[in-house]
DNA sequence: GTGGACTTTCGGTATGTACAGAAATGACTG
DNA sequence: CAGTCATTTCTGTACATACCGAAAGTCCAC
């Protein structure tokens, strides 16, 4: 199967534009759409010209992919090359991508904040204005990514039934926290 | 006050980047830096040469934070340039970002697999396998952006309260939903 | 109208990123 | 141990984007 039909094509295409707006490469976005359309596992070769794109390019986005976990080797017995799969699992992807997101995006935030605000609590300058607006961008960051790590923490059954809790997240934090 | 101290030009360069990696404009998140540890109203020319960019510049990222609702005119007896301050309010600045991000970054492909999913329903062909990892990456952005726009339209006084369940979500997934 | 403040538009340049192709490495076979 | 195939690393180039500086345009007060 090396031919897309015209649906596989529209979505590995618009996954790899989105791709780029997730901070992701966008042939790696388009090497994961594929692996994740695709019924069985497929080889370097097929996956770079079923994209048009150069065998190396293949292999560095792959390295990335396996990277995160969510793409893995597998081997067919008296073939020796390497075959790949993605993991069909929609939750853990995006588990996988959020957490990388974090690394990137939000916990560098978080140490620059904290230094900016140990540095302004050494030297009591006139600066207490800064010194408070810091603070509370550094306390916002701290309670969402505590809140998101105790989601991590969740068993896969827990998390998924979270998303279900639609049309009943106002009641709950009127129960739990008094209305 | 056109000098600025060690720390805030630290956070301002820090803000910076992390803004190219959440998709907004260096310079952008500059301004927006700026004004949110400025304790009172700049007007563009003081912006300008605050961060050695160029006015032209200023004026289009003072136009756009405008279009996102974070930064606004104000004006001073007497004088007739405009001046620009930011909210303060960090909880509400994530909001719009958060906003801004699904916009760009989830609704194209909920558009994308609802069109998808349609056209494989019409012709009844071998991609049923297609059909269903495509369904069910539908579904899932479904879930999220779901419950996403039911946190949205919480008052903000609750979606503050969210915050503070740290420490209580398995508890409450469970007594939800039943364990 | 005239002048000042601000905005918009338009090349030109710089910077960063993605990518292909070549070369190098490594793994296995005969 | 030579030869073949797959993979990885390296390097130059192409492309997109951000940005500056200058000039034209808009708006408003006087």
């Amino acid at each position: 199967m090396e031919k897309l039909g015209p649906v596989e094509q529209k979505f590995i295409l618009h996954w790899g534009e989105m791709g780029t707006r997730w901070g992701i490469n966008r042939t790696v976005a388009q090497i994961h759409a594929l692996l994740y359309l695709a019924p069985e596992p497929l080889n370097a070769e097929q996956i770079a010209e079923t994209l048009s794109v150069a065998r190396s390019n293949v292999s560095t986005s792959l390295k990335e992919l396996q990277g995160w976990g969510i793409v893995r080797v597998v081997h067919a017995l008296g073939d020796r090359r390497d075959h790949f799969e993605s993991t069909k699992d929609v939750w853990e992807m995006f588990r996988v991508v959020l957490d990388e997101r974090k690394r990137r995006e939000i916990d560098p935030t978080l140490a620059v904040l904290r230094s900016c605000v140990a540095d302004l609590s050494k030297g009591r300058k006139a600066e207490t204005y800064t010194r408070e607006r810091l603070k509370e961008m550094l306390e916002f960051f701290e309670q969402v990514t505590g809140l998101y790590q105790e989601f991590q923490r969740l068993p896969p059954r827990a998390a998924r039934k979270f998303l279900q809790l639609k049309g009943r997240i106002g009641k709950l934090v009127d129960s739990v926290l008094g209305g």
